[in-house]
RNA sequence: GCUGGCGUAGCUCAGUCGGCAGAGCGCGGGAUUUGUAAUCCCGUGGUCGCGGGUUCAAGUCCCGCCGCCAGCUCCA
């Protein structure tokens, strides 16, 4: 079968021919490469099994290289598997992918007559280390596509057919066996079921088969999974520790908001702390977005069913709005978005290529009927502020404006101090509408900004709107999940459904370029990621309270009035603790709610004229004038620390 | 919406086999006047998420709904 043709191969720098088609072990063993468990081509793992097709460099992946771990976790997904079928009968789990995820692995299954909960965790791992014990070879063998279908009816396994029917017919289609079990997979595996490392199932969940709703729904079951105990226990800890700073955890304790039952889910209720905090970000966004040329408007939450018909929400968004209100015989949406409303601002007057661009920038709160199964506190909810705007411009100023755009969105969470994110370009879907001109002016411009702002990104291929491509920046929470924040997309359809133009330079009508974007992305998942990012200690400038002031016994406070007088003249936000407590308990308190000051006042403070300072962050400041306290927060604040 | 889990005081949680609803914090009152993360005493607090069912008896068992949590799908 194989073809006798020599293909060359470099690894660790130096050069071999070998056979095409030769297995990788066999090329290590010429090489002298040791304790390799698998080697890396490009972007590709495989194993020491897998046939080595390809010239060019090979870099071994042994324990210590990090790509090792998804060796170990693909073979750990089929070490779970084939416990499954030994717990609950061959025939009777019918298997459907096995991937590796960040830090393990997962596989969905379908156990027909028994119902796998989290009770049967414990169980299954125990198989599993069973099997790990008894150190089955994993062997690889190569299928031709009438057998592999043939081999997985006989197994029952009905998802694996699928699986089968949709590789393209020139790939190889690869088997893996282990004692009894036999497993569709492309790998990479361990040579030996014993050499598997430290692992933990994790918990349990319903995926859908395929990833599509009308499917039926597997269980998903999770794994974690190290080489070590030791690094299995540290990640298991990491989760202990994120507990702590979920945001909704943090939005309770420091009282930022809350969400009542009977208000409704997803719906935020805005505590007098929270609200603090929000003006402050908002009065920032105003400011910057002042300094840029935009102009703010303000519009009403309803509109009438004309307006969503014209824009086309009822047509696409229906199932994502709250239903209709029905008054003297005109039907009213809460609106899901505010474009329509700018839109009709900007076709109040005829606007000239002179006036452009034309920046409506609004803090616009809409409804969406998201599923109750997504709403996640502040990161995912029914009611919520976007801070949202609608650049509309002439073909010519697409460059400028995303490059001002992005700029701005990148400066402001740098202000935030959000230096981790991710860049993702989204480029034409296959149902798209717009000219080819438009989509390529718009792409470019997108690629452009990033580029020239000099950052990088990914391409998600066919990944924007049907109305066109966007730019999405992803911030992480506190335990590594992406939230997108920041969007700016192009819309070739809301112009030309509501007929938008401007007169040009030649006194004709223009279809204009609109831009949606949206910095913050909304105030609440800013408000959730930046909690998370700060475990709760806002940097100075948006803590509610700045400064608290601890006078340590009665005797002090009319001293700390005054101390406190003086801060609020300087438009600090301060408070003063005159509560009947010793003065340890205060500070505890202060702590907790991880205000970034305080200020003690004793007998020595007030005879000196002195403040005696503890930082949340770094301590006992010790005594200082109220003076030299003053010019202290007030540089805090400026270079927002 | 789907799969699995959970819902007891404002918060964190205990409540055994179906047999009188508990603790700490908080909150109110009093004492105390304190030097960098909890002073002491007394008091207050409940439609056990909501509705139905089984039972002599339900926080506990069963069903439906609501909400929350982890994912899936979707998304700012």
């Amino acid at each position: 079968m194989r073809v006798k043709e020599k293909i060359k191969v470099s690894i660790e720098g130096r050069e071999f021919e070998v056979e095409r088609g030769t297995p990788l072990g066999e090329i290590f063993k010429e090489a002298g490469v040791k304790d390799a468990l698998g080697g890396k081509i490009g972007d590709r793992i495989i194993d020491l099994q897998t046939p080595v097709m390809e010239g060019g460099e090979i870099k071994p992946v042994r324990k210590s290289d990090p790509e090792s771990l998804e060796i170990l976790r693909h073979s750990l997904a089929h070490i779970m598997a084939q416990a499954l079928k030994e717990l609950y009968g061959t025939e009777k789990v019918h298997l459907g992918v096995g991937p590796t995820t960040e830090e393990g692995f997962y596989y969905d299954v379908e156990v027909e007559g028994h119902r796998i909960t989290e009770e049967d965790l414990p169980k299954i791992e125990e198989k599993m280390r069973e099997i790990i014990k008894r150190d089955y070879p994993i062997l690889r063998k190569e299928l031709e596509r009438e057998e592999a279908i043939k081999l997985f009816e006989k197994l029952k396994e009905k998802y694996k057919i699928e699986i089968i029917n949709r590789i393209p017919p020139e790939e190889v289609i690869s088997v893996y066996e282990q004692g009894d079990f036999i497993d569709l997979c492309k790998g990479p595996h361990l040579p030996s079921t014993g050499k598997a490392g430290a692992f933990k199932l994790t918990s349990i969940s319903g995926a859908y088969w395929m990833g599509r709703a009308d499917q039926p729904q597997l269980t998903r079951i999770y794994g974690m999974a190290f080489w070590s105990d030791k690094e299995l226990r540290q990640r298991l800890r990491f989760y202990e520790e994120a507990k702590k700073r979920d945001h909704r955890k943090l939005g309770r304790e420091l009282e930022f908001f809350l969400i009542d039952e009977n208000v409704g889910a997803g719906l935020v209720l805005w505590l007098p702390r929270g609200s603090v905090y929000r003006r402050v970000l908002e009065d920032y966004w105003k400011e910057e977005h002042i300094k840029r040329g935009y102009e703010f408007v303000y519009t009403p939450h309803v509109g009438k069913s004309k307006l969503w018909e014209i824009s086309g929400h009822l047509e696409c968004y229906k199932p994502n709005m709250f239903p209709a209100m029905e008054m003297e015989g005109e039907e009213y949406y809460v609106k899901p978005m505010n474009c329509p409303f700018h839109i009709a601002i900007y076709k109040s007057k005829v606007r000239s290529y002179k006036e452009l661009p034309i920046k409506l920038a609004e803090l616009g709160t809409v409804y969406r009927y998201e599923m109750s199964g997504v709403l996640h506190g502040l990161m995912r909810v029914r009611g919520f502020t976007q801070d949202d705007a609608h650049i509309i411009c002439t073909p010519e100023q697409v460059d400028d404006v995303i490059r001002d755009t992005l700029d701005l969105a990148l400066s402001m969470l740098k202000d935030f101090g959000f230096e981790d994110f991710k860049i993702y370009i989204s480029t034409k879907p296959e149902d798209a509408i717009g000219s080819e001109e438009q989509w390529e002016v718009s792409e470019n411009a997108l690629k452009k900004a990033v580029e020239d702002l000099g950052y990088t990104y990914e391409i998600d291929e066919g990944g924007g709107a049907f109305y066109g491509p966007k730019i999405d920046v992803k911030i992480r929470d506190a335990i590594g999940r992406l939230w997108q924040c920041s969007t700016i997309q192009f819309d070739f359809n809301l112009p030309e459904r509501f007929d938008m133009t401007y007169v040009g330079p030649d006194n004709k009508k223009h279809r204009p370029y609109m831009i949606h974007r949206a910095l913050l992305g909304s105030i609440e998942r800013f408000t959730g990621i930046l909690l998370e990012h700060y475990a709760g200690l806002l940097p100075v400038w948006l803590s509610p309270t700045q400064v608290r002031i601890v006078p340590i016994a009665d005797r002090h406070v009319d001293y700390g009035r005054k101390v406190l007088e003086v801060l609020q003249r300087e438009g600090f936000r301060a408070d003063i603790d005159e509560r009947d407590e010793r003065m340890n308990a205060k500070i505890r308190e202060a702590e907790l709610m991880k205000i970034p000051f305080v200020l003690v006042v004793g007998d020595r403070e007030a005879e000196s004229g002195t403040v005696s300072v503890r930082s949340k962050k770094e301590g006992n400041l010790g005594s200082m004038t109220i003076e030299e306290f003053v010019k202290l927060l007030k540089e805090k604040i400026e270079r927002k620390e």
